[in-house]
DNA sequence: CACTTCTTTGGAATCGATTCCAAACATTAC
DNA sequence: GTAATGTTTGGAATCGATTCCAAAGAAGTG
């Protein structure tokens, strides 16, 4: 049983191609009688307009990709989440698709906006290299979130992670930190921002960092314990630390817990984007909310302006803001 | 700066549409000159084929579309990262929708299948009915994952979920379960094959279950803990849990612990999964190991063999082996 | 009733890539 | 040199839905 074309509606209805067509897209010029014969033909025949027949005439899909390296993260669902439900308002479908941090994989998939298969692109935790996304962002139909290629030039929507992690950071000196250390990631631009906040707040305060630790891998729970477990063979032992996720301040807090110190009164930990994760860890992290859903949103109106308004694209990026919550893996 | 098509270049290359159209498939009837100035001029007009005109007509988009509720659970994304992983080796791009459990939006989804935006469809968690995921595997290329419709007739790939919670079970009767209690979800099929296994393992004990406890809702942390806690106001208090994922497992013990009894010397507790969080929760959880990422890969052959087989389909499900893992929040 | 105006309709042209067929050209064989 | 074979090419037809234009039909006006 082959799939039924515009023409055997037309047919069995006894219209004309153009009557279908013009029912299909409910133009008001259509009689009730067309319409009704029209109708009953679709449904007898069981048709479903061909995607890409209709895409190739109207040149739009109303599809959108968003991209990310990883689905198992707290604030990627969310943030696609809030551009999801943004997009379904808009008559636009999401799409998403992991790259895996393959540049490969991440070019193939950019490329389905580049020939069409989408309207535009969404862009999480890029792999390629930042000049790559700051060009295509330029010409293309693309919108970062949360981690933005640089300063002025790119489109996006994220929160100040510089001052986020500055806040935070001076939380943990306010609540007694002294010696303070980091465990975070160099290879998101939001993990090199965060550590210029924490360093910011550590000056500020008058001390210095006294370790640093960063992956160039995999920025997990496992990460975490195994650069905590690295901290915990230094000296001196800090009393505070700053992770740059709530899943490593996860790993971070069991290895403390695994080696009998205790969180927050031998070392105080705090997290970063108060996901469950937070809530999980006991003691319950002390984090930074950032309002991903909304940040999802916005991502998808920007991409909108930018993909129905030709040139008429606001550059640069929004911000919105953070939100410091107080939990118990930090001094009272 | 409008998009090149092949008639562009062709024109600027001086050859017709027909070699441009070779050169871009690998046809091996061009000459090496006309491959050369066929390339040129592709790089030159930044040319790339428009995906809907191709795909009208090839009859074929080298897409398939992966459905769940939610992205933000270990095994979805690790079954998807299989499917996708497998899918690419056979020059398939996989797209993820999440379904929200919103039965207009997932039949949205499933309609690109009809529509003709995808060749393919894997289903994880469905919204609709049994009996509409069925018929539709019936006549389309579906496969289900992890949750499959019903024994018999559908295509799908999981472990035996009956089994496994029978299995897992046992251990806590074995390791000194004698009032047990179940925590677990019927909105799933899967929920409800591992109800009947944990009720069979409970029996052929010699045993009666004391509380079980569902929920139509969500099934995450929060659950798990409102269960936990409407599970320590019944009487008598259960020796044994069994939950219906590491993640409401985590959610139990968190609750058990706060109310100052012992996990597992007061109560031992079982999760399912063997995800990230059975790692994460304090003491680390005794689950059930799904082979995530090989279902991903299995199901995503069935697919193929669906796709490209026309009346060759495989029909019934596909078991892989599950294991239990014993960790610590179950007795000795 | 003739004429204008409005509604509804049919059907050809179009979107851009692919593919098939026939023709042009080159090569080899006899 | 001609025939037979093989290689490469051009270009029309095709995929299926949309849209524009002209025309048919209906309704209203004087």
């Amino acid at each position: 049983m082959a799939r039924a074309t515009v023409q055997d509606v037309a047919r069995t209805a006894g219209v004309s191609v153009g009557t279908v067509s013009r029912v299909l897209n409910g133009s008001p010029a259509v009689s009730e009688s067309s319409k009704a014969k029209v109708a009953a033909a679709i449904r007898h025949l069981n048709y479903r307009p061909l995607a890409s027949a209709r895409d190739l005439r109207r040149d739009r899909t109303m599809r959108i990709l968003a991209l990310a390296k990883n689905l198992y993260s707290p604030v990627i669902s969310e943030v696609f989440r809030g551009a999801g439900d943004a997009a379904a308002l808009s008559g636009y479908v999401t799409l998403i698709a992991p790259t895996a941090g393959d540049m490969e994989r991440e070019q193939q998939l950019v490329d389905m906006l580049r020939n069409g298969s989408v309207d535009g692109l969404i862009m999480f935790s890029p792999t390629m290299p930042d000049d790559d996304v700051e060009e295509m962002a330029e010409q293309l139909s693309v919108v970062q979130v949360c981690e933005i290629a640089d300063a002025e030039a790119a489109f996006g929507v994220s929160i100040d992670d510089r001052q986020a992690a500055f806040d935070i950071t001076r939380h943990l000196i306010r609540t007694g930190g002294r010696r303070l250390a980091m465990i975070g990631t160099r290879v998101a631009r939001s993990g090199r921002l965060r550590e210029e906040g924490f360093r910011r707040a550590v000056a500020e305060a008058g001390l210095s960092p006294d370790h640093m630790l960063f992956t160039d891998g995999d920025f997990d729970f496992h990460a975490g314990r195994h650069l905590a477990r690295e901290l915990l063979g230094m000296r001196p032992l800090p009393d505070a630390v700053f992770c740059g996720s709530d899943t490593v301040a996860a790993g971070c807090v069991r290895e403390i817990s695994d080696a009998g110190l205790r969180v927050p009164g031998d070392i105080a930990v705090a997290g970063f984007d108060d996901s469950i994760q937070a809530e999980m860890c006991v003691p319950e992290l002390t984090t930074i909310r950032q309002p991903a859903y909304a940040m999802g949103q916005l991502a998808f109106e920007a991409l909108l302006a930018r993909m129905t308004e030709p040139e008429g694209y606001r550059r640069g990026r929004t911000f919105l803001p953070h939100e410091l919550v107080v939990r118990d893996s930090t001094n009272g």
